[in-house]
DNA sequence: ACTTGTTCAAAACGATCGTTCAAAATTAAA
DNA sequence: TTTAATTTTGAACGATCGTTTTGAACAAGT
């Protein structure tokens, strides 16, 4: 009776709560614009409670990505056959970034701006950047890919997932159009054609 | 007579330099992370010139992104020939990012966490999005380019746009190559080749 | 010389920032 | 039950935020 509404405020995790809250502010609003008492406030916990469990707003942020760095950790890629790596990498990244949506503009927004908490941050994107180069070296040494420039052709792959999904704030754009299934398998399949013909694999 | 040039030209001095500390700071540390004090430090100019010249920080802001309103305002685009126009619209658009990359960073910043002063900039970058839009549907009216979901081709485009030039964090994965040119035009090149070879044109 | 209007500098405003601390509340161990 | 350890709370800290106020400095018009 009493104990159900406790028991139900206790089941989440505090610790869960203000991860959850400062994950939605902090993309929705810079880390700098985001206050510690609105995400207390936003999670419905004290406000040195943030301090208490993650030792300040810095190591938050940083909490906020470690499931990420332990996703990038672990992906790996065939490289000898380089399409399909390259089909696998965009695949996987356009899923990520569906599901990550906020993960993903909280690093977009720190990296614009090169933040210092960046370099804390470097596990959560390096290792993505190292794979798709290894990916586009294999495919044009194997003379399955094309392309003059790896800078270039890095950069072209990664503004192609990243822009895979529609920013909301650019729906005007597009309203007089039925709204586009949100779906990330076919976005992937969208991309995937657009940036093989890119590079014209055979 | 003198003196009317000298105040005229102190006048536009302070305002223009706390523009440049303004653009400068704000792309380096986001407009929440950046503060008046620190603008008029770096402008060299006392604190409350900021709110007497442009009426405050938002307003400093948009003061910012006028000669970009323009720049885009007078754009236009044959559409009776859209490669063409695409390969202008990505020149165009490559070598005011070139120009423009703290106006660029800021842009985005702001895009990315759905800002409420997002709707004063709009001028700023719906044009473009527009331009890019009518230029591809006039491409697959003609049958000269090929996609399937406008809304994916116009953001795999701006994708390689915004992506055309290196950043400036993400070196390190790149760090054993010789550094690459730091040139518009060349950028540019590369984008059109790559980018209508994913719309594969004829 | 006196007024008028503009530009700049210094100080101060109230508000909010991230963090800390002592005490209360809760849980775990004995 | 008593004790010890942990978690939460509310208040308070000093620092910094954007803006406003006040008045000095200066040029132009009367």
């Amino acid at each position: 009776m009493v104990n159900e509404e406790q028991q139900q405020a206790q089941e989440k995790d505090v610790k869960e709560k203000i991860l959850g809250a400062a994950r939605k502010l902090f993309a929705g609003k810079g880390f700098e614009g985001t206050s510690v008492r609105h995400i207390c406030d936003e999670a419905g916990v004290a406000l040195a409670l943030v301090s208490y469990h993650f030792g300040g707003k810095d190591k938050l942020l940083y909490a906020l990505f470690e499931p990420l760095n332990e996703h990038f950790a672990k992906l790996s890629f065939h490289l000898e056959e380089p399409v399909e790596a390259l089909k696998q990498f965009i695949r996987g990244f356009v899923a990520y970034r569906y599901e990550n949506e906020e993960l993903i503009h909280i690093l977009q927004q720190e990296m614009m701006m090169q933040s210092p908490r960046l370099r804390m941050l470097s596990n959560a994107y390096y290792p993505s950047w190292e794979h798709l180069r290894a990916i586009l070296e294999a495919g044009k040494r194997q003379g399955e890919l094309h392309y003059e420039s790896i800078v270039h052709a890095v950069h072209f792959v990664m503004g192609a997932v990243i822009f895979s999904r529609q920013i909301p704030f650019l729906e005007p754009v597009f309203s007089d159009l039925p709204p586009v299934e949100d779906d990330a398998a076919q976005a992937a399949e969208h991309i995937i054609r657009l940036v093989l013909h890119g590079l014209h694999s055979r």
